[in-house]
DNA sequence: TTGTACGCGTTATCAG
DNA sequence: CTGATAACGCGTACAA
């Protein structure tokens, strides 16, 4: 680490000239065996390892691919991390009641980056990561956006005029956003359709028509679309669509619950609650249950997203389940296209969602929870 | 993407020098605030983004750190990927009966990565990631090694030799491992001590003697420090330690399920089942209560890690919590110490766990599960 | 305050 | 099959 050694030292060892220690590490059988040899024993001997910065210059290309996310940690100011605590030997033990845990809460990012490293994986390509917490996200991102090939971005994570900025660099793939009129290629997933689905699902297995929509964000795309498969499914039904989702929330379990408290108090709960994703409708579920509600008999209460913990709730949550990890490979895979040909347009790949009946609805009998 | 413009570009437009340009971006304060405004205006213009290659190399510092992580997903072989398909535009719909659930599976290696991000995000520095998938592990980690400032790796992701020699390049961190005879840092956590007063507990609190260690993989550090721990325990009460564990798993769910199963097969169950890790001790809990063996009256269950998955089981597990996220942090804090210092001996840094009691062991009333 | 010029460690293109 | 040598895009002493 004193002295990192370069080419030249190799080169130097092994008796030959720069251009064949290159050759030797790339393309090895371009060079006589006994000379490869000899490169390989000084590699080894010399601890060498190339640059990869040179190598990118060199190369006008990195190996890399930037994966931009949202701040999902809530952490946003340095500042308000406390420093690691180390071991002072002890060990306490503490009588640790249940309380409601938010588990899942990071899983959908989760399964995205994993996706994402695996179709890198594939492709020998690395995977580099940036989240966009605090004030300092535009410097990250163009830090980001100088170091890989191309861009893997959430929707709504790299404010609009930056992206633009970025993207005249490097290619842009942006994830679960909505096809608008910019440059970039994306990936969706069916929210309208499945949520359309599973909204015809209560409407006409389950005989309900007194249903009602939480939301999430205002802005989301993703809860925009799904609102809009709610409505159609309406519709369908001959159903008057309301204008807007009788509540919404921020896609928390926290929030969930409190819309759900909220809803109790105020005397509004329909015979269904169709809820965004899973997160909000576990917390409703909190909220119902403790409030002695029973779910699926008193009321219906659906999810969006397939997470582990819908899997685990009881009752056991009815959603729509959409393939986050396919959502990662996807966008890398796309991306990869890209690289190889910038002249195709823009392109919108959609991935299938499927409606996982579960007890939650009313449609697995009680013992299976 | 194009004509991607450089220094020269936006120097020429703004009608400086590069160096301007590059004190701009870097030192803008060094620079008159006309000639600074000129320079952004063209940056702006040009969809400048610097080269983040050029300026590894030409600063001699990347400004990532690597992580190197184990093939947690099983995923091995290239070949062994389907592709990913593509939504037809129908959504199908099916009745998700309930099964066991890997939850959690994941969940170490995402907090610990969500650590190391953290950590790194402080500090302006961007992670690099790579998993050891298959058998391109040995060119994936040099190409790592060679495109960040220093590597965070967890214990047995790297073959030894390849780390030694990566290790003479950039510094190392390792994680989980034990303090061996190397020249790394190291990050541990208080693995012997948590199961000793976890194994404390069983025998004080409820009064057990009759109690087996269910183990995890022979080579797992993490696993023969608790092992130790638990052995210690029991001699401090005056009960002979086994040599080894009543069985080993590979610290998954499913081998804890046959583990459990074979046990129960062979009329081997103790009055307590102390297990290596959370998913074990969950396997474990799945087998014995699926064949009617009530957990915690009959059989006392303990886990280790403290997992998401470890609060929502039924009953919830008594285990000692690591803070995993803190570790990620932790070697971060340590690599950009070791990065501003290298003379400082290797440090081995541990963190402190907590023995948290629930209801697997007995310590909790019914109704709070 | 700004500009010149060299070095950073590779890759790649030619000759030989 | 091997060796010079010119990029690659930026940081930075050193000058001006």
């Amino acid at each position: 680490m004193q002295k990192v050694p370069t080419v030249y030292d190799v080169a130097e060892l092994a008796g030959v000239s720069i251009a064949t220690v290159s050759r030797v590490l790339r393309k090895p059988h371009e060079v006589a065996d006994a000379t490869r040899d000899r490169v390989n024993a000084a590699v080894l001997d010399l601890g060498y390892v190339p640059s990869g910065s040179a190598r990118s210059l060199a190369a006008r290309r990195s190996g890399a691919i930037g994966l931009c996310l949202p701040d999902f940690d809530g952490i946003d100011e340095v500042s308000g991390l406390a420093p690691v605590e180390f071991s002072d030997g002890r060990v306490s033990t503490v009588l640790d009641l249940p309380e409601d845990v938010e588990l899942g809460d990071h899983l959908y990012i989760s399964e995205v980056m994993l996706g994402t490293e695996i179709e890198a994986w594939q492709h020998g390509m690395a995977v580099t990561i940036a989240v966009a917490r605090g004030s300092r996200g535009s410097e990250i991102f163009d830090n980001l956006a100088g170091r890989v090939d191309g861009i893997v971005t959430l929707a709504r994570t790299i404010p609009d005029k930056q992206l633009a900025h970025i993207a005249r660099r490097v290619p842009v793939v942006v994830l679960a956003g909505p096809r608008s009129d910019d440059e970039y290629d994306h990936i969706t997933t069916d929210n309208a359709e499945g949520m359309r689905v599973m909204t015809s699902h209560v409407l006409e297995e389950h005989g309900v028509t007194d249903l009602a929509f939480v939301g999430g964000p205002a802005d989301s795309p993703d809860d925009d679309a799904r609102f809009r498969g709610f409505c159609q499914a309406l519709r369908a039904a001959g159903l008057p669509a309301p204008a807007t989702p009788v509540a919404r929330g921020d896609f928390t379990r926290a929030q969930g619950r409190s819309i759900g408290r909220r809803l109790l108090a105020e005397g509004r709960v329909p015979r269904a609650l169709v809820c965004s994703n899973d997160q909000t409708a576990l917390g409703v579920l909190d909220a119902l249950t403790s409030a002695g509600r029973r779910v699926p008999e008193d009321v219906i209460v659906t999810g969006f997203d397939g997470i582990d913990a819908s899997e685990v709730s009881r009752p056991r949550l009815t959603t729509v389940y959409q393939p986050m990890r396919d959502l990662g490979r996807a966008a890398v895979d796309t991306l990869l296209h890209r690289l190889r040909d910038s002249q195709i347009p823009p392109q919108t790949r959609t991935l299938p969602v499927k409606v996982l009946l579960r007890g939650s609805c009313g449609c697995l009998p009680p013992e299976s929870v």
